[in-house]
DNA sequence: TAGATTGTTAATCGATTAACAATC
DNA sequence: TAGATTGTTAATCGATTAACAATC
């Protein structure tokens, strides 16, 4: 028992990287009904040990009870604030091509509690065009745009030999959050989070594992 | 020194998921004109550690030299080997949305070798449009297709709620690999590997970090 | 040759799993 | 109450780092 501190030891990545996934997994379960879940039952769902989920839980608090389990909303809303899902995030997208166009029209971030506020490009051939309420605008007014709006998160979905030039007009800003699509490795300054999603890469580890025959 | 076999013990994810970044960097090297790196220096580039360059790649063979490094071209073809890069991979794209769309224009996957040969979808508005050499059909001649072309991968590009439905399509063909960019986990047969990028996990990481400050 | 740097073995560190007292 | 299940401590397992003999 005891422990509903939190915040003092720091968590691995490894903990954290499992918490969106508790997180799905439980909001599945609100929509399929149920109101308790213990973790032996959790564990079974999403193959792995019930060992871990209580493990990763405790370092947060204690969110059970003996001999119920958890309540299943409880535990997502608990989970959810640890995230820090409870505020929402305001997003710009530098580089309007194909996949800025994707992440802008993806519905799901919006429920999660992630807008987009602008979006932003070199090519004259996007700049003007709107999609919903944002219209495309040349780079160069990214800067002021940064000045004059509060921005969360910069996603970078631009060719990589851009991200560094680009990067250096983020790192002068208010922006704190950058999620990083292209395939340079930025390095940010103190203080800026820089989460890399190199499409590339995880191909790269589907072909490793269809050469071994690896299934995993 | 010894050992050039590999493929007896097997590898730990974490070697792999470091490989493709290796292969980045070394690639940039090439480019830099650079012909010979040590451990040293490419873990000093790449924020890590000389030890544990040498510790993942002597889990494939001995590819340096004493007193000398590595080669840097030689080092870059050996890894593009392990990851099974010096083989074609077809890809078949399902659900021809926004992010299908942006996966199919991204010339990158091309480079190394990843090609598109097919584009899936239920929605009539984008069925018969044609992106460069391939038109989109509606999903139920996805089974057909799979059947008289040889596909490696599919790129599951639909919405969660559909990707249970398409999946129990897919593994009933020859498709080894599925790259799953849906919300679903698919619990996939023996044999078919399953590569998820959760765009959501991310983002959700990130929020994290903000909130607790975490730089990293 | 002497300096540099590998591949590998040993030491350390961290993460996962197992076990169990506490208690709902 | 008796059974179930938590949070936590201890044991195990694996991954990273350090050290060093071998040798280019």
């Amino acid at each position: 028992m005891a422990n509903v501190n939190s915040g003092d030891k720091k968590i691995s990545a490894a903990v954290i990287k499992r918490l969106p996934r508790y997180y799905r997994y439980l909001s599945d379960l609100i929509d399929s009904g149920a109101t308790r879940v213990s973790s032996k039952e959790l564990s079974e769902t999403m193959n792995t040990t019930a060992s871990q989920i209580r493990q990763d839980l405790s370092n947060f608090g204690c969110f059970g009870q003996q001999g119920y389990g958890y309540n299943v909303v409880t535990l997502y809303e608990e989970i959810k604030n640890i995230l820090g899902l409870k505020k929402l995030y305001s997003v710009a997208i530098i580089g309007a091509g194909n996949l800025g166009q994707a992440l802008f029209n993806y519905s799901g971030f919006g429920k999660r509690g992630f807008y987009f506020v602008g979006m932003f490009d070199i090519d004259e051939s996007v700049i003007g065009k709107t999609f919903g309420n944002v219209t495309v605008t040349h780079l160069d007014t990214l800067s002021e745009f940064l000045k004059n709006n509060d921005v969360d998160i910069a996603a970078l979905t631009i060719p990589s030999h851009a991200a560094t030039e680009v990067s250096e007009i983020i790192f002068k800003t208010n922006i704190k959050g950058i999620w990083n699509f292209s395939h340079a490795d930025l390095d940010a300054p103190e203080g800026i989070c820089v989460e890399n999603v190199h499409l590339t890469d995880s191909l790269m580890i589907l072909s490793y594992r269809l050469k071994e025959g690896i299934v995993l």
